[in-house]
DNA sequence: GATAGACAATTCATCATACAAAGGCAATTG
DNA sequence: CAATTGCCTTTGTATGATGAATTGTCTATC
């Protein structure tokens, strides 16, 4: 299937003679990418030769080339003058960029990303935490509490909850004020989407996600960074229990 | 300036009615990223039309939409269909991406990115060592050790300081065996470089630096994580004192 | 038979051109 | 004056040609 056939919108009228050209670069990058993530071509292969690449996804080599780019500038693959264009190991995937964890999306288990990425929340989090307690704005706080008020209402709505959950914590690191905590921002929201989704069925044990995330706002409200810092780590001690029930729901990754 | 001008191997003999034709993708998207970072083009501001790119780089459409895309996909710019391709806010920006950073260069200074580094390396790095001495392999450690050696046998080179500074923390990074520690490597880099110049000229720092690194390589080899966390703080409080010297000795940064 | 140099084949990199699609703007029209 | 409509501009896509460079082959020589 070609990508035009994919992007549902080929229903005009085929104008006798006139060709049509919808709009499919993101398409063609992010099926790429998928192919890539997907194993359909393996780390450390070749990727098909450009023309190759054309009749595959059914596009001109301007489209492939563009969307080449954009996969080598995140570190997907790399491409050689004259040789061809390889897949590059997983280490050199920029797995911090919001699109490429958009692409690897639920193979996120297979990545042992889970784990690290949590042991990264407790380093930065309780920081976070603490700079937030400091240096957050009153708007700042307020939408932090939005987001909690949002996790209180969410009842049994999963959906609803994880992404009060992602707006509370993508919240808490912009009050940080500190632009590489920011950065980390999209990892850690694809962390959670794929982890709570697996727990946070028992209804006690959200009641517990909700007091403790509600005790952090008043702390930042306080400008109590200890108190700030203490509820983190409690956060992330629930977090812990969830990632290990997620990981224990999925096959395991095999790695070789 | 065209970019062929730039790139200085322009040198061979041009044939008669053959157009040489050298690789300008690299120089270009340089080029358009340091323009943006110098204000050329102001955040906000719209970048010319592909066109008066061509002409004012001095190189063909295609060139230009790749380098484009290649920016775009880094959170530089935002193309919006025929209407044209503004400079994102710099909270867009994937500072986290070691192109980004070298086309911030000595920039880094304007974009408060030090002090936010220190905090997050306060965060971080003493995780990091914790989980080094934990799953370092012996290869690992003895590549921390090389560097640490380099840093000693450096005396008043520093050039070879840095970057032997720069390979051990780099090496402790990556034997955290972290994925998101290490993909915070390149920033780290970054912000070393751009402080240990500006310090480190006295010989007495400098030793004490050496040795607060080699007992990190035997807390490392002991597997001692408590000591290596500690050591991992101390050397957070020189690089501390550091910082401090280089935001001194440079113009403020006069944000907007 | 082994090695070195020349050569051809393959594939990426760049250029140039053409046309389609759609946002913005202004003239037209009610 | 407001809404519609059509033109202009600019980006998006397609295509063909050619330069450039790596890889492997082929041949000549020892």
């Amino acid at each position: 299937m070609t990508v035009q056939e994919q992007s549902g919108r080929s229903n005009a009228p085929e104008g006798e003679g006139s060709v049509r050209r919808p709009r499919v670069q993101k398409n063609v990058t992010r099926a790429i990418a998928t192919d890539i993530c997907a194993d359909v071509f393996p780390i450390g292969a070749f990727l098909p030769t450009e023309a190759e690449l054309c009749l595959r996804y059914g596009v001109s080599r301007t489209v492939i080339r563009e969307s080449l780019k954009i996969l080598e500038s995140k570190g997907l693959v790399r491409g050689r003058s004259r040789v061809g264009t390889v897949v590059c190991p997983k280490e050199e995937w920029n797995i911090l960029d919001q699109q490429v964890l958009e692409w690897i999306g639920p193979r996120i288990f297979e990545l042992d990303l889970l784990t690290c990425v949590l042991d990264a929340r407790r380093a930065i989090e309780p920081f976070a935490a603490e700079f937030a307690a400091e240096r957050a704005t009153v708007q700042e706080v307020a939408e932090i509490e939005r987001a909690w008020q949002a996790m209180r209402d969410a009842e049994g709505d999963l959906e609803a909850f994880t992404k009060a959950d992602v707006a509370f914590h993508a919240g808490l690191l912009k009050a940080s004020h500190n632009q590489v905590f920011m950065q980390l921002a999209s990892i850690i929201q694809a962390a959670l989407e794929f982890s709570l989704h697996a727990s946070n069925e028992a209804a006690d044990a959200r009641d517990e996600a909700v007091e403790i995330h509600r005790r952090l706002v008043e702390a930042l409200r306080m400008r109590d960074r200890a108190a700030a810092r203490e509820c983190s780590h409690r956060m992330l001690d629930i977090a812990a229990r969830d990632i290990a029930i997620a990981v224990r729901n999925h096959p395991a990754p095999a790695e070789r």
